[in-house]
DNA sequence: GGAGATTGTCACAGCCCTGTCACAGTTACC
DNA sequence: GGTAACTGTGACAGGGCTGTGACAATCTCC
Protein backbone atom coordinates (compact mmCIF):
# COMPACT_ATOMS: atom_id res chain seq x y z
CA UNK A 1 0.00 0.00 0.00
CA UNK A 2 2.43 2.59 -1.22
CA UNK A 3 1.25 5.74 -2.94
CA UNK A 4 2.78 8.66 -4.76
CA UNK A 5 1.69 11.74 -2.89
CA UNK A 6 2.00 15.32 -4.04
CA UNK A 7 2.38 17.87 -1.23
CA UNK A 8 1.96 21.53 -2.16
CA UNK A 9 2.98 23.61 0.82
CA UNK A 10 5.18 26.68 1.03
CA UNK A 11 6.23 26.33 4.66
CA UNK A 12 9.29 24.15 4.70
CA UNK A 13 8.74 22.90 8.23
CA UNK A 14 5.30 21.54 7.51
CA UNK A 15 6.37 20.08 4.19
CA UNK A 16 9.18 18.22 5.90
CA UNK A 17 6.87 16.99 8.60
CA UNK A 18 4.42 15.66 6.03
CA UNK A 19 7.19 14.00 4.07
CA UNK A 20 8.62 12.38 7.15
CA UNK A 21 5.28 11.16 8.44
CA UNK A 22 4.20 9.63 5.16
CA UNK A 23 7.49 8.23 3.98
CA UNK A 24 7.66 6.31 7.24
CA UNK A 25 4.62 4.44 6.00
CA UNK A 26 6.12 3.63 2.67
CA UNK A 27 4.64 6.41 0.58
CA UNK A 28 6.62 8.47 -1.90
CA UNK A 29 6.18 12.18 -1.21
CA UNK A 30 6.79 14.81 -3.86
CA UNK A 31 7.05 18.07 -1.94
CA UNK A 32 6.78 21.34 -3.87
CA UNK A 33 6.29 24.97 -2.94
CA UNK A 34 4.21 26.43 -5.73
CA UNK A 35 1.27 25.60 -7.92
CA UNK A 36 3.51 25.75 -10.95
CA UNK A 37 5.87 23.14 -9.56
CA UNK A 38 2.87 21.03 -8.66
CA UNK A 39 1.77 21.12 -12.31
CA UNK A 40 5.14 19.85 -13.40
CA UNK A 41 5.04 16.91 -11.04
CA UNK A 42 1.52 16.06 -12.12
CA UNK A 43 2.57 15.97 -15.75
CA UNK A 44 5.62 13.81 -15.02
CA UNK A 45 4.49 11.40 -12.34
CA UNK A 46 1.49 9.27 -11.73
CA UNK A 47 0.13 10.88 -8.59
CA UNK A 48 -2.28 8.98 -6.34
CA UNK A 49 -3.17 11.73 -3.89
CA UNK A 50 -2.53 15.43 -3.35
CA UNK A 51 -2.14 17.48 -0.18
CA UNK A 52 -2.69 21.17 -0.87
CA UNK A 53 -2.18 24.10 1.44
CA UNK A 54 -4.95 26.68 1.53
CA UNK A 55 -2.65 29.67 1.18
CA UNK A 56 0.03 29.45 -1.44
CA UNK A 57 2.31 31.96 -3.12
CA UNK A 58 1.36 32.55 -6.72
CA UNK A 59 -2.24 31.43 -6.61
CA UNK A 60 -4.40 30.15 -3.84
CA UNK A 61 -4.66 26.46 -3.11
CA UNK A 62 -8.40 26.71 -3.43
CA UNK A 63 -8.11 27.87 -7.03
CA UNK A 64 -5.69 25.06 -7.76
CA UNK A 65 -8.10 22.46 -6.41
CA UNK A 66 -10.98 23.93 -8.35
CA UNK A 67 -8.92 23.86 -11.53
CA UNK A 68 -7.84 20.25 -11.06
CA UNK A 69 -11.41 19.13 -10.60
CA UNK A 70 -12.30 20.52 -13.97
CA UNK A 71 -9.59 18.59 -15.75
CA UNK A 72 -10.48 15.20 -16.98
CA UNK A 73 -7.02 13.84 -16.36
CA UNK A 74 -6.77 14.80 -12.72
CA UNK A 75 -10.29 15.06 -11.44
CA UNK A 76 -10.14 11.68 -9.81
CA UNK A 77 -7.09 12.35 -7.68
CA UNK A 78 -8.11 12.54 -4.01
CA UNK A 79 -7.24 15.89 -2.44
CA UNK A 80 -6.68 16.89 1.18
CA UNK A 81 -6.59 20.58 2.05
CA UNK A 82 -4.42 22.02 4.79
CA UNK A 83 -5.41 25.16 6.60
CA UNK A 84 -4.57 27.18 9.65
CA UNK A 85 -8.12 28.36 10.12
CA UNK A 86 -10.87 26.03 11.13
CA UNK A 87 -14.06 27.96 10.80
CA UNK A 88 -16.92 26.25 9.13
CA UNK A 89 -17.05 28.57 6.17
CA UNK A 90 -13.56 27.57 5.12
CA UNK A 91 -14.35 23.92 5.47
CA UNK A 92 -17.43 24.02 3.30
CA UNK A 93 -15.89 26.21 0.63
CA UNK A 94 -12.87 23.92 0.54
CA UNK A 95 -15.00 20.84 0.16
CA UNK A 96 -17.23 22.50 -2.39
CA UNK A 97 -14.23 23.48 -4.46
CA UNK A 98 -13.48 19.81 -4.83
CA UNK A 99 -11.34 18.78 -1.89
CA UNK A 100 -12.16 15.41 -0.41
CA UNK A 101 -10.96 16.06 3.10
CA UNK A 102 -9.68 18.77 5.28
CA UNK A 103 -7.02 18.96 7.97
CA UNK A 104 -6.53 21.90 10.30
CA UNK A 105 -3.09 22.96 11.43
CA UNK A 106 -1.68 22.04 13.79
CA UNK A 107 -2.35 18.41 13.02
CA UNK A 108 -0.76 15.19 14.13
CA UNK A 109 1.04 12.90 11.71
CA UNK A 110 -1.20 10.08 12.86
CA UNK A 111 -4.37 11.90 11.93
CA UNK A 112 -3.00 12.85 8.54
CA UNK A 113 -2.02 9.29 7.87
CA UNK A 114 -5.42 7.97 8.90
CA UNK A 115 -7.21 10.37 6.61
CA UNK A 116 -4.92 9.46 3.75
CA UNK A 117 -5.56 5.80 4.32
CA UNK A 118 -9.30 6.42 4.24
CA UNK A 119 -9.06 8.37 1.00
CA UNK A 120 -6.79 5.88 -0.72
CA UNK A 121 -9.12 3.08 0.25
CA UNK A 122 -11.81 4.71 -1.84
CA UNK A 123 -9.59 5.78 -4.70
CA UNK A 124 -10.41 3.91 -7.87
CA UNK A 125 -6.98 4.38 -9.31
CA UNK A 126 -5.31 2.97 -6.27
CA UNK A 127 -7.11 -0.31 -5.94
CA UNK A 128 -4.34 -2.02 -7.79
CA UNK A 129 -4.40 -5.20 -5.81
CA UNK A 130 -8.04 -5.78 -6.24
CA UNK A 131 -9.57 -7.48 -9.17
CA UNK A 132 -12.35 -6.10 -11.25
CA UNK A 133 -15.00 -8.39 -12.65
CA UNK A 134 -17.47 -7.84 -15.43
CA UNK A 135 -19.42 -10.64 -16.99
CA UNK A 136 -17.14 -13.68 -17.16
CA UNK A 137 -14.02 -11.52 -17.15
CA UNK A 138 -11.87 -11.07 -14.08
CA UNK A 139 -8.99 -8.68 -14.33
CA UNK A 140 -6.33 -8.68 -11.66
CA UNK A 141 -4.37 -5.45 -11.68
CA UNK A 142 -1.63 -6.55 -9.32
CA UNK A 143 -0.94 -9.84 -11.03
CA UNK A 144 -1.42 -8.28 -14.44
CA UNK A 145 -3.66 -11.09 -15.38
CA UNK A 146 -6.95 -11.50 -17.18
CA UNK A 147 -9.07 -14.56 -16.54
CA UNK A 148 -12.17 -15.74 -18.33
CA UNK A 149 -13.92 -18.87 -17.11
CA UNK A 150 -10.86 -19.86 -15.06
CA UNK A 151 -8.65 -19.62 -18.08
CA UNK A 152 -5.98 -17.03 -18.66
CA UNK A 153 -6.15 -14.69 -21.62
CA UNK A 154 -2.83 -13.37 -22.81
CA UNK A 155 -2.82 -9.72 -23.73
CA UNK A 156 -0.24 -7.22 -24.80
CA UNK A 157 0.59 -4.53 -22.29
CA UNK A 158 -1.34 -1.84 -24.13
CA UNK A 159 -4.42 -3.99 -24.57
CA UNK A 160 -4.30 -4.84 -20.89
CA UNK A 161 -4.14 -1.23 -19.77
CA UNK A 162 -6.87 -0.30 -22.20
CA UNK A 163 -9.17 -3.00 -20.88
CA UNK A 164 -8.28 -2.17 -17.30
CA UNK A 165 -9.21 1.45 -17.79
CA UNK A 166 -12.49 0.60 -19.42
CA UNK A 167 -13.34 -1.92 -16.72
CA UNK A 168 -12.60 0.65 -14.04
CA UNK A 169 -14.98 3.05 -15.77
CA UNK A 170 -17.73 0.98 -17.27
CA UNK A 171 -20.89 2.27 -18.88
CA UNK A 172 -19.18 5.36 -20.07
CA UNK A 173 -18.03 6.46 -23.49
CA UNK A 174 -14.47 7.62 -24.01
CA UNK A 175 -13.27 9.33 -27.13
CA UNK A 176 -10.09 8.17 -28.78
CA UNK A 177 -8.35 11.26 -27.51
CA UNK A 178 -9.47 10.61 -23.93
CA UNK A 179 -8.32 7.01 -24.15
CA UNK A 180 -4.93 8.14 -25.40
CA UNK A 181 -4.63 10.44 -22.40
CA UNK A 182 -5.74 7.91 -19.82
CA UNK A 183 -4.23 4.73 -21.16
CA UNK A 184 -1.15 5.88 -23.00
CA UNK A 185 -0.60 8.77 -20.61
CA UNK A 186 -0.80 12.50 -21.14
CA UNK A 187 1.66 13.95 -23.58
CA UNK A 188 2.00 10.97 -25.88
CA UNK A 189 1.28 11.95 -29.42
CA UNK A 190 0.23 9.09 -31.58
CA UNK A 191 -2.51 8.69 -34.14
CA UNK A 192 -6.01 8.45 -32.78
CA UNK A 193 -6.80 5.60 -35.12
CA UNK A 194 -4.27 3.50 -33.27
CA UNK A 195 -6.89 3.10 -30.58
CA UNK A 196 -9.10 1.35 -33.10
CA UNK A 197 -6.46 -1.20 -33.81
CA UNK A 198 -5.99 -2.02 -30.14
CA UNK A 199 -9.74 -2.30 -29.66
CA UNK A 200 -9.72 -4.69 -32.58
CA UNK A 201 -6.96 -6.81 -31.06
CA UNK A 202 -8.73 -6.75 -27.71
CA UNK A 203 -11.95 -7.97 -29.28
CA UNK A 204 -10.07 -10.68 -31.10
CA UNK A 205 -8.58 -11.92 -27.83
CA UNK A 206 -11.92 -11.82 -26.05
CA UNK A 207 -13.93 -13.41 -28.84
CA UNK A 208 -13.29 -17.07 -27.89
CA UNK A 209 -15.01 -16.32 -24.59
CA UNK A 210 -17.87 -14.34 -26.03
CA UNK A 211 -16.77 -11.28 -24.13
CA UNK A 212 -15.99 -9.21 -27.19
CA UNK A 213 -19.57 -7.94 -27.26
CA UNK A 214 -18.92 -5.94 -24.12
CA UNK A 215 -16.79 -3.52 -26.11
CA UNK A 216 -19.26 -1.22 -27.78
CA UNK A 217 -18.44 1.17 -30.55
CA UNK A 218 -20.35 4.40 -30.15
CA UNK A 219 -20.31 5.98 -33.56
CA UNK A 220 -19.12 9.54 -33.52
CA UNK A 221 -18.23 9.37 -29.84
CA UNK A 222 -15.74 6.62 -29.05
CA UNK A 223 -15.77 3.31 -27.21
CA UNK A 224 -17.57 2.01 -24.16
CA UNK A 225 -17.48 -1.10 -22.02
CA UNK A 226 -21.02 -2.14 -21.33
CA UNK A 227 -22.18 -4.40 -18.55
CA UNK A 228 -24.30 -6.51 -20.79
CA UNK B 1 -27.67 14.46 -8.16
CA UNK B 2 -30.01 12.79 -5.75
CA UNK B 3 -28.84 10.02 -3.45
CA UNK B 4 -30.41 7.55 -1.06
CA UNK B 5 -28.86 8.17 2.32
CA UNK B 6 -29.08 5.99 5.40
CA UNK B 7 -28.89 7.85 8.74
CA UNK B 8 -28.32 5.73 11.86
CA UNK B 9 -28.76 7.96 14.90
CA UNK B 10 -30.68 7.40 18.12
CA UNK B 11 -31.25 11.04 19.05
CA UNK B 12 -34.45 12.10 17.33
CA UNK B 13 -33.52 15.77 17.19
CA UNK B 14 -30.32 15.14 15.30
CA UNK B 15 -31.93 12.61 13.00
CA UNK B 16 -34.61 15.11 12.09
CA UNK B 17 -32.08 17.82 11.52
CA UNK B 18 -30.09 15.56 9.19
CA UNK B 19 -33.21 14.57 7.29
CA UNK B 20 -34.33 18.13 6.88
CA UNK B 21 -30.94 19.38 5.77
CA UNK B 22 -30.43 16.69 3.16
CA UNK B 23 -33.95 16.37 1.82
CA UNK B 24 -33.81 20.06 1.08
CA UNK B 25 -31.10 19.23 -1.44
CA UNK B 26 -33.08 16.51 -3.11
CA UNK B 27 -31.68 13.48 -1.31
CA UNK B 28 -33.82 10.72 0.08
CA UNK B 29 -33.02 10.10 3.75
CA UNK B 30 -33.81 6.84 5.50
CA UNK B 31 -33.57 7.62 9.22
CA UNK B 32 -33.34 4.75 11.70
CA UNK B 33 -32.48 4.39 15.38
CA UNK B 34 -30.69 1.09 15.66
CA UNK B 35 -28.17 -1.04 13.87
CA UNK B 36 -30.81 -3.67 13.34
CA UNK B 37 -33.13 -1.27 11.57
CA UNK B 38 -30.22 -0.08 9.51
CA UNK B 39 -29.64 -3.64 8.36
CA UNK B 40 -33.22 -3.88 7.19
CA UNK B 41 -33.00 -0.70 5.15
CA UNK B 42 -29.73 -1.84 3.59
CA UNK B 43 -31.35 -5.08 2.52
CA UNK B 44 -34.36 -3.35 1.03
CA UNK B 45 -33.01 -0.22 -0.57
CA UNK B 46 -30.13 0.71 -2.77
CA UNK B 47 -28.20 2.97 -0.43
CA UNK B 48 -25.61 5.41 -1.81
CA UNK B 49 -24.21 6.72 1.47
CA UNK B 50 -24.49 6.09 5.22
CA UNK B 51 -24.29 8.43 8.20
CA UNK B 52 -23.57 6.54 11.40
CA UNK B 53 -23.54 7.80 14.97
CA UNK B 54 -20.60 6.75 17.10
CA UNK B 55 -22.67 5.68 20.08
CA UNK B 56 -25.73 3.60 19.37
CA UNK B 57 -28.02 1.44 21.48
CA UNK B 58 -27.52 -2.24 20.78
CA UNK B 59 -24.02 -2.14 19.40
CA UNK B 60 -21.62 0.67 18.79
CA UNK B 61 -21.53 2.53 15.49
CA UNK B 62 -17.86 1.74 15.20
CA UNK B 63 -18.58 -1.97 15.22
CA UNK B 64 -21.27 -1.48 12.63
CA UNK B 65 -18.90 0.34 10.30
CA UNK B 66 -16.23 -2.26 10.76
CA UNK B 67 -18.73 -4.98 9.94
CA UNK B 68 -20.01 -3.27 6.81
CA UNK B 69 -16.51 -2.91 5.48
CA UNK B 70 -16.04 -6.64 5.59
CA UNK B 71 -19.15 -7.35 3.58
CA UNK B 72 -18.86 -7.51 -0.15
CA UNK B 73 -22.26 -6.05 -0.73
CA UNK B 74 -21.77 -2.93 1.34
CA UNK B 75 -18.06 -2.27 1.53
CA UNK B 76 -18.18 0.37 -1.16
CA UNK B 77 -20.83 2.52 0.47
CA UNK B 78 -19.27 5.79 1.66
CA UNK B 79 -19.68 6.26 5.42
CA UNK B 80 -19.65 9.41 7.56
CA UNK B 81 -19.34 9.04 11.33
CA UNK B 82 -21.01 11.36 13.80
CA UNK B 83 -19.54 11.91 17.21
CA UNK B 84 -19.79 14.19 20.20
CA UNK B 85 -16.16 13.79 21.05
CA UNK B 86 -13.52 15.30 18.90
CA UNK B 87 -10.23 14.07 20.22
CA UNK B 88 -7.79 12.84 17.71
CA UNK B 89 -7.81 9.29 18.94
CA UNK B 90 -11.48 8.94 18.08
CA UNK B 91 -10.97 10.38 14.66
CA UNK B 92 -8.18 8.05 13.72
CA UNK B 93 -9.88 4.97 15.10
CA UNK B 94 -13.08 5.89 13.28
CA UNK B 95 -11.27 6.36 10.01
CA UNK B 96 -9.26 3.23 10.53
CA UNK B 97 -12.41 1.23 11.14
CA UNK B 98 -13.51 2.12 7.66
CA UNK B 99 -15.33 5.43 7.86
CA UNK B 100 -14.60 7.84 5.05
CA UNK B 101 -15.24 11.03 6.89
CA UNK B 102 -16.00 12.33 10.30
CA UNK B 103 -18.25 15.08 11.61
CA UNK B 104 -18.18 16.35 15.19
CA UNK B 105 -21.35 17.44 16.96
CA UNK B 106 -22.50 20.07 16.99
CA UNK B 107 -22.25 20.48 13.25
CA UNK B 108 -23.97 22.71 10.74
CA UNK B 109 -26.26 21.38 8.02
CA UNK B 110 -24.11 23.14 5.46
CA UNK B 111 -20.97 21.37 6.54
CA UNK B 112 -22.69 18.01 6.50
CA UNK B 113 -24.01 18.62 3.02
CA UNK B 114 -20.62 19.72 1.76
CA UNK B 115 -18.98 16.60 3.08
CA UNK B 116 -21.65 14.42 1.56
CA UNK B 117 -21.20 16.07 -1.79
CA UNK B 118 -17.46 15.45 -1.61
CA UNK B 119 -17.97 11.79 -0.78
CA UNK B 120 -20.60 11.19 -3.44
CA UNK B 121 -18.35 12.76 -6.02
CA UNK B 122 -15.84 10.02 -5.37
CA UNK B 123 -18.29 7.20 -5.14
CA UNK B 124 -17.92 4.83 -8.05
CA UNK B 125 -21.48 3.67 -7.81
CA UNK B 126 -22.74 7.19 -7.96
CA UNK B 127 -20.41 8.68 -10.53
CA UNK B 128 -21.60 7.39 -13.84
CA UNK B 129 -25.18 8.31 -13.26
CA UNK B 130 -25.59 11.70 -14.79
CA UNK B 131 -28.80 10.87 -16.48
CA UNK B 132 -31.80 12.90 -17.47
CA UNK B 133 -35.23 11.34 -17.29
CA UNK B 134 -38.49 12.44 -18.85
CA UNK B 135 -41.49 10.19 -19.05
CA UNK B 136 -40.26 6.68 -19.74
CA UNK B 137 -37.08 7.95 -21.33
CA UNK B 138 -33.76 7.92 -19.55
CA UNK B 139 -30.83 9.48 -21.29
CA UNK B 140 -27.37 8.84 -19.93
CA UNK B 141 -24.86 11.39 -21.16
CA UNK B 142 -21.77 9.62 -19.90
CA UNK B 143 -22.68 6.28 -21.37
CA UNK B 144 -24.14 7.93 -24.42
CA UNK B 145 -27.16 5.76 -24.07
CA UNK B 146 -30.90 6.17 -24.31
CA UNK B 147 -33.16 3.76 -22.47
CA UNK B 148 -36.90 3.36 -22.58
CA UNK B 149 -38.56 0.81 -20.36
CA UNK B 150 -35.21 -0.88 -19.66
CA UNK B 151 -34.54 -1.27 -23.33
CA UNK B 152 -31.91 0.53 -25.33
CA UNK B 153 -32.88 2.77 -28.21
CA UNK B 154 -30.25 3.13 -30.89
CA UNK B 155 -29.83 6.63 -32.23
CA UNK B 156 -27.51 8.33 -34.63
CA UNK B 157 -25.07 10.77 -33.13
CA UNK B 158 -26.97 13.83 -34.30
CA UNK B 159 -30.33 12.56 -33.10
CA UNK B 160 -28.77 11.78 -29.74
CA UNK B 161 -27.34 15.25 -29.31
CA UNK B 162 -30.58 16.80 -30.43
CA UNK B 163 -32.62 14.83 -27.93
CA UNK B 164 -30.08 15.48 -25.18
CA UNK B 165 -30.31 19.20 -25.76
CA UNK B 166 -34.08 19.18 -25.71
CA UNK B 167 -34.20 17.03 -22.59
CA UNK B 168 -31.81 19.37 -20.84
CA UNK B 169 -34.10 22.26 -21.72
CA UNK B 170 -37.63 20.94 -21.65
CA UNK B 171 -40.80 22.94 -21.98
CA UNK B 172 -39.14 25.49 -24.15
CA UNK B 173 -39.40 26.20 -27.84
CA UNK B 174 -36.28 26.41 -29.98
CA UNK B 175 -36.23 27.66 -33.52
CA UNK B 176 -34.47 25.64 -36.18
CA UNK B 177 -31.71 28.20 -36.22
CA UNK B 178 -31.26 27.98 -32.45
CA UNK B 179 -31.15 24.21 -32.62
CA UNK B 180 -28.50 24.38 -35.32
CA UNK B 181 -26.43 26.60 -33.08
CA UNK B 182 -26.81 24.50 -29.95
CA UNK B 183 -26.75 20.99 -31.36
CA UNK B 184 -24.66 21.29 -34.49
CA UNK B 185 -22.52 24.02 -33.00
CA UNK B 186 -22.21 27.66 -33.94
CA UNK B 187 -20.72 28.28 -37.35
CA UNK B 188 -22.15 25.28 -39.13
CA UNK B 189 -24.09 26.33 -42.15
CA UNK B 190 -26.59 23.79 -43.25
CA UNK B 191 -30.19 24.01 -44.32
CA UNK B 192 -32.65 24.75 -41.56
CA UNK B 193 -35.02 22.15 -42.91
CA UNK B 194 -32.47 19.50 -42.03
CA UNK B 195 -33.62 19.89 -38.45
CA UNK B 196 -37.05 18.69 -39.52
CA UNK B 197 -35.61 15.50 -40.89
CA UNK B 198 -33.78 14.72 -37.70
CA UNK B 199 -36.88 15.43 -35.65
CA UNK B 200 -38.66 13.03 -37.92
CA UNK B 201 -36.06 10.33 -37.43
CA UNK B 202 -36.11 10.92 -33.71
CA UNK B 203 -39.87 10.52 -33.59
CA UNK B 204 -39.63 7.36 -35.63
CA UNK B 205 -37.15 5.88 -33.16
CA UNK B 206 -39.26 6.89 -30.17
CA UNK B 207 -42.59 5.78 -31.61
CA UNK B 208 -42.40 2.13 -30.51
CA UNK B 209 -42.27 3.37 -26.94
CA UNK B 210 -44.98 5.98 -27.32
CA UNK B 211 -42.50 8.71 -26.50
CA UNK B 212 -42.73 10.43 -29.85
CA UNK B 213 -45.58 12.57 -28.59
CA UNK B 214 -43.17 14.42 -26.34
CA UNK B 215 -41.69 16.17 -29.35
CA UNK B 216 -44.05 18.99 -30.14
CA UNK B 217 -44.06 21.03 -33.29
CA UNK B 218 -44.77 24.67 -32.58
CA UNK B 219 -45.89 26.08 -35.85
CA UNK B 220 -44.02 29.16 -36.92
CA UNK B 221 -41.65 28.90 -33.96
CA UNK B 222 -39.80 25.59 -33.89
CA UNK B 223 -39.78 22.48 -31.71
CA UNK B 224 -40.27 21.79 -28.03
CA UNK B 225 -39.94 18.81 -25.74
CA UNK B 226 -42.95 18.66 -23.48
CA UNK B 227 -43.21 16.72 -20.26
CA UNK B 228 -46.39 14.96 -21.23
C1' DG C 1 -63.13 27.14 -49.62
C1' DG C 2 -58.76 28.50 -51.52
C1' DA C 3 -54.05 30.46 -51.68
C1' DG C 4 -49.90 30.71 -49.40
C1' DA C 5 -47.00 29.37 -45.85
C1' DT C 6 -45.34 25.83 -43.02
C1' DT C 7 -44.26 21.17 -41.93
C1' DG C 8 -43.98 15.89 -42.72
C1' DT C 9 -42.04 12.36 -45.45
C1' DC C 10 -39.15 9.97 -48.66
C1' DA C 11 -35.30 8.52 -51.44
C1' DC C 12 -30.72 9.25 -52.68
C1' DA C 13 -26.01 10.59 -53.04
C1' DG C 14 -21.97 11.68 -50.69
C1' DC C 15 -19.14 11.42 -47.00
C1' DC C 16 -17.39 10.42 -42.72
C1' DC C 17 -16.47 6.82 -39.63
C1' DT C 18 -15.02 2.37 -38.48
C1' DG C 19 -13.14 -2.43 -39.19
C1' DT C 20 -9.51 -4.77 -40.99
C1' DC C 21 -5.05 -5.93 -42.80
C1' DA C 22 -0.23 -5.88 -43.79
C1' DC C 23 4.09 -3.97 -42.75
C1' DA C 24 7.90 -1.74 -40.42
C1' DG C 25 9.98 -0.36 -36.25
C1' DT C 26 10.70 -1.33 -31.52
C1' DT C 27 11.04 -3.85 -27.43
C1' DA C 28 11.57 -7.98 -24.58
C1' DC C 29 13.47 -12.19 -23.78
C1' DC C 30 16.13 -16.18 -24.37
C1' DG D 1 22.81 -11.50 -31.10
C1' DG D 2 18.74 -13.51 -32.74
C1' DT D 3 14.02 -14.46 -32.47
C1' DA D 4 9.44 -13.59 -31.23
C1' DA D 5 6.08 -10.68 -29.52
C1' DC D 6 4.32 -6.22 -29.40
C1' DT D 7 3.18 -1.62 -31.11
C1' DG D 8 2.15 2.21 -34.28
C1' DT D 9 0.87 3.60 -38.99
C1' DG D 10 -1.00 3.95 -43.58
C1' DA D 11 -4.23 2.14 -46.80
C1' DC D 12 -8.42 0.30 -48.29
C1' DA D 13 -13.17 -1.19 -48.26
C1' DG D 14 -17.67 -1.37 -46.48
C1' DG D 15 -21.51 0.59 -44.14
C1' DG D 16 -24.04 3.73 -41.63
C1' DC D 17 -25.16 8.35 -41.00
C1' DT D 18 -26.21 12.87 -42.66
C1' DG D 19 -27.72 16.63 -45.57
C1' DT D 20 -30.56 17.91 -49.43
C1' DG D 21 -34.14 18.44 -52.78
C1' DA D 22 -38.69 17.25 -54.09
C1' DC D 23 -43.24 16.34 -53.18
C1' DA D 24 -47.26 15.51 -50.16
C1' DA D 25 -49.85 16.91 -46.24
C1' DT D 26 -51.36 20.20 -43.05
C1' DC D 27 -52.34 24.55 -41.15
C1' DT D 28 -53.53 29.67 -41.22
C1' DC D 29 -55.81 33.46 -42.67
C1' DC D 30 -58.62 35.86 -45.68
Amino acid sequence: MSAHILAVEDETAIRDMVSFALERHGHVVHGVETVQQAREILAQRDINLAIVDWMLPGGSGLEFVRALRKEDLYNNIPIIMLTARSDEHDITSGLDAGADDYVTKPFSPRELHSRIKALLRRSVDFKNNESIAHGNLTLNLGAHRLMADHQEIKLGHTEFKLLAFLMKNPERVYSRSQLLDHVWGPGTYIEERTVDVHILRLRKSLKPFGADTMLDTVRGAGYRLSVS
